[in-house]
DNA sequence: AATGAATGAGAATTCATTCAT
DNA sequence: AATGAATGAATTCTCATTCAT
């Protein structure tokens, strides 16, 4: 990927990227997303070489935004079930208050588009999730299991509950002390 | 008098579809298809008007299947936890055995172009289950949610499980289990 | 041409296609017409074997509507002004009258697919009108040019009247008598 | 800033235009209009973003053109007879000279794909010649008629003596002259 | 470095015509 | 003879990517 000195236009094509992909999906044409972000059609793929790769960029982009928001107020120290609802709470918040960028990211999830490399990549950006989430549930039928599993049911849970509470903002609160008891309950022993 | 239109024809388009859409995605070209049903272009659009309209009819095609698969041997009088387990098992297993459905109704799934009509369509094949969840956690704190939020919750731990017990076939049961354990444990208070 | 036999069919797709060819111009689907002939797709295809051959056929069969309609009334024994003043009528009140035809007429007219050899057999539908047109005109400037020019002549300004009384029903006798007059005072010396 | 638009390439793509749809019609594929102007088919849309854009431009197009020719050493202070022959022969020349234009011209005139909005700015091409027309013919019978119905026969009778004209070139001047003597007789009381 | 014009390989869809029934 | 299903070439239009300026 070359390196072109603007990293603010980098970023408003990473935006306008987030929308567009929002709304229209995958199939959205470059063309508008190069006009979204104000910026020509050629400059676009002085960026991103490929519109694949931009969509790969784009999903580290919102990953790592939404981990961000994850550990944000993530206290080692705390007892386990606080952690995990710190870090449940950081998720749901986030889908609910960027709309647009969980959207994207949803559409970007299940594209055949993303490697494996951009995968591992987006791994490492929160490696303490790993971490946390082996102490979390250490104990109990799922410590059998992997880890991937144990994340992959955390986050369709948060995925499903995120999306209710976003549709019925008036039952947030409540979609969220639900969905976490059937994690935590669910999860724990 | 003249040909009749051979429903055979149909159908393998519909399964042409789900090879190419779990593969490829809805970007999936119709030419494509045609060919792998062994159909001319033409053709693919005198069955279906559309490519909207074939996508439609694929979706409630797949949904048609799992369901069936899912009520397979339910039985109304069994105990509560054995009706669950029974639909649970419907559904991962269904995904396990036919993986290339599971991804392509996931695709479809995501996808913007499935109607409000079509959902409606879809839910009506199958409103058993509505019923089934509503017994099953009539307690709890989940109670209190919709039942469209526990078909969600259902639905995202099954995805999830038969994902990881495809992948992994030796630890399918384990994951199946596992998978179980948190819907049971985590709904029921 | 196949002669199948049923002529109740051919005059049903022939009018048929006045209506569509009409509406929609010369690129109408032969599957509209066979339809809102009520024929089968195939069937068209025995009475016509060729979409321009039936484009061909419905030219001659509206000619000779027109022609019937102009000659309707004609007295060799009139003056000549009266001649001409009863083609000149039933030419613009069949338009009138008939406004789908004119219409499919007029957009066969222009058309590239009608043959040479069709308008040969068209002007042969109405040899009297060759025949009158020359005592019509037989002196003065007009004298002098063909026939053919004579014709056209007429048929452009018969066209025009009629387009025009046709809009606006209220002025029609009035479009017809300057029609008229235009063409007796500018073609007669 | 980048390579600024042609108006060369426009210009070529509707002269090809032009061409094609004289001989072929309205039916006129894009990728033969591209071809002949020795542009991209993908090239032919970023100039006219709709095939029937580009049949509405080239329609005003070809209208300029004509205007232009017509206008052409008009005095107005001549007499009003030497008025109407110098608009007369302006546009029946016009004719006979760009046969191809011509024809285009009245193939787009009898389509249903020019708009009112493309008409209303034809009209606006050459407001000059309803003034004229108002003036020619103020008096007789046709002082009545809408001048938009003068106007039609002015243009009915020019079309056929352009053809005609056109098709014998070395009776031209004879049908010009005949021509025009139809239109001022028959218009003048 | 940035622009946006140019490209051409597809994409979905239509339709005249053929052919099995 | 009539039907209408099947065909596939042709059509309009889109879009990622390249390249002249």
């Amino acid at each position: 990927m070359a390196r072109p000195r603007s990293e603010e236009k980098q970023i408003a094509l990473l935006e306008a990227a987030t929308e567009v992909v929002a709304s229209v999906g995958i199939g959205a044409p470059t063309s508008v997303i190069a006009k979204k972000a104000d910026v020509s059609e050629g400059t676009l793929f002085r960026y991103f070489p490929t519109k694949d790769d931009l969509l790969n960029e784009l999903y580290l982009y919102l990953k790592q935004d939404l981990c961000e928001a994850m550990i944000e107020g993530f206290d080692r120290a705390a007892p386990i079930k606080e952690r995990a609802r710190t870090l449940w709470y950081g998720y749901v918040d986030w889908g609910i208050a960027h709309p647009t960028a969980k959207n994207a990211l949803r559409q970007l999830s299940v594209s055949e588009k993303i490697t494996e490399k951009t995968q591992a990549r987006a791994a490492k950006l929160f490696p303490d999730m790993e971490a946390v989430a082996k102490i979390c549930v250490g104990k109990g039928l799922m410590a059998k299991r992997s880890s991937a599993f144990r994340d992959a049911i955390f986050m369709a849970l948060a995925d499903t509950t995120m999306e209710f509470a976003a549709n019925e903002p008036k039952e947030a609160e409540a979609y969220k002390t639900a969905g976490f008891k059937v994690l935590w309950d669910g999860m724990i022993e």
